[in-house]
DNA sequence: ACAAATGATACTATGATAGTATCATTAAAA
DNA sequence: TTTTAATGATACTATCATAGTATCATTTGT
């Protein structure tokens, strides 16, 4: 019962990561150090997101992927659509055979309002709301401590 | 993505079907007629669903299955925690890695609400609530009509 | 020319979910 | 007492989405 996959969730961190650079572009390579992903499934989720128009991608050497928009217009919600075949948490598994004497029912209901719920928060969560400072760049202080601090 | 497996609502099904029951003990060749259900998958669930305390189980010709408890005392987060591992949507993905600045990353914050608010709700469904007249036995008329309507 | 990057694409691995099969045991009924 | 219809226990197989790998082609700065 998960909500994320790990191509969304490395999807989330890679995005974050390149925002908070401040390079134009950002090469596989930096990432794989700093993130803690295996490299070639690394590399294809990237080229999902380039294919899919949320990153610029830049080729041959010093080429590297820079986000095509703004942090704070970039969504969970948008990475689950493209990684997660369904956003569906039930598909009607009575399939009308149950609760006779209602016209929908309330288990059907009840899943529709959940998932309904569940998506439009989901929805509110942007990159820029994950990245420290919301404006999509790193601080100083920050790139000097390195990596991302434990607490 | 999917909150409820195939165990689970196979369970519900089974329990709604027994719920609906006036005899005092349901055999699985009377519940496999009328629930789309494969034989010996059914009979695994059931099983389990017995040795959890659920069903009340009765040996040889003329056996079957009984509730253990009243229709409205059983929920469906109690076949979830039976049937799936983890009732857990997230696994703090990003692992303390990203959000250097908060103490408590914004993802995981709402990970957890989201799922808190997701398990309440489910936990307000129970089989009595979900079956048409809520007392847990059928009705002539619907048990004359046969099967489960398609209203 | 070389090195360092992405593009395209096909392939393999893993694990949870889903489902099957079989033999043993019980108990009512013939 | 034998048969029959039920559950108990348990081991096995199948399927599929997720996860991850591998490789060759193309581009581009030095």
């Amino acid at each position: 019962m998960k909500l994320i996959t790990r191509n969304t969730d490395y999807a989330m961190r890679a995005l974050c990561y390149i925002a908070q650079q401040t390079k134009d572009s950002v090469p596989v390579t930096e990432m794989v150090k700093d993130l803690a992903i295996p490299r070639p499934f690394l590399r294809k989720i990237l080229q999902t997101l380039s294919g899919e128009g949320m990153l610029d991608s830049y080729r041959g050497q010093g080429g590297g992927f820079s986000l095509s928009l703004s942090p704070s217009k970039i969504f969970i919600t948008d990475l689950i659509k493209i990684f997660q075949n369904a956003i569906q948490l039930n598909e009607c598994i009575f399939k009308k055979k149950m609760c006779p004497n209602r016209k929908t029912c309330l288990m059907k209901r009840e899943m529709d309002s959940i998932e309904k719920d569940v998506l439009l928060r989901l929805s509110r969560i942007s990159i820029a709301s994950l990245i420290s400072n919301g404006n999509g760049k790193r601080s100083n202080r920050e790139r000097k401590e390195g990596r991302y601090g434990e607490a």
